[in-house]
DNA sequence: CACCTATATCGATGAATGTCAATCTATGTG
DNA sequence: CACATAGATTGACATTCATCGATATAGGTG
């Protein structure tokens, strides 16, 4: 049996002629989805811009009440970001009193950093 | 005038007793939605599985042949995922004879990463 | 040119998502 | 306790999106 058989019969691969499949491990389906839920929660513009004032805010966090003018966007549905936020691992999120204080989780931007080298 | 007076009724506040509002600039809504564009495209478990395929290739580069059956898919659907990932920057197509090929644009996952330092 | 194969595009459909108005909860204050 | 305020939750609605089957395009081969 020479070559030319062997690359076209052998095995399953019967047409495989464009190019040689990886056999290494692909990324799973229940890591992918998890990884995915982050990218998710940035994948929003009033998010991003939610996370550009917090992360400029001398003081590291801020209250609801500074996030939702800005925005131009009704309480609920800043309240509603901020909890996709929280939700993925990017947002701490500290009630004091009346007012919810939220900062960036310490080192979140290494991590997804990290998500995207290790993909 | 004390303190209480100054913080409860100075300025433009009236109400503005939880904290102070950075005046820093916001990053802008043209510029959140360019860079939402990416995330978007990061925020699919089969697309983040398309990156890991197309990285883990020794030769850099994989051809829808070969990114069609691991993610059982079909090829049409595995096709627009492709279109979405070149179009946000992240994947670079090529086409050879019958067959596309698609590789990481160099750097891309250090621009990225940059993004989100920037915000 | 006729045919085959790899890939892209189109149209439809069901699911997920962003937004708002209304309401609920909890904390502080008279 | 009655009331006011900050913020979260709920339900509805419109939009976007992932997927598929069918079809179109383009390159290779006889």
């Amino acid at each position: 049996m020479g070559v030319m058989n062997l690359l076209h019969t052998a095995g399953t691969a019967v047409d495989a002629s464009c190019c040689v499949p990886s056999d290494k491990p692909v990324l799973g389906i229940e890591e992918a989805q998890r990884k995915a839920l982050v990218f998710k929660a940035l994948a929003d513009p009033n998010r991003l811009r939610l996370l550009s004032i917090v992360k400029a805010e001398d003081s590291g966090e801020s209250c609801v009440c500074d996030l939702t003018e800005p925005l131009d966007l009704g309480q609920p549905t800043v309240s509603h970001h901020l909890k996709i936020l929280v939700e993925a691992g990017i947002l701490h999120r500290e009630k004091r009193g009346t007012w919810a204080y939220y900062s960036l989780v310490p080192g979140v931007m290494d991590d997804i950093a990290g998500i995207l080298s290790a993909l």
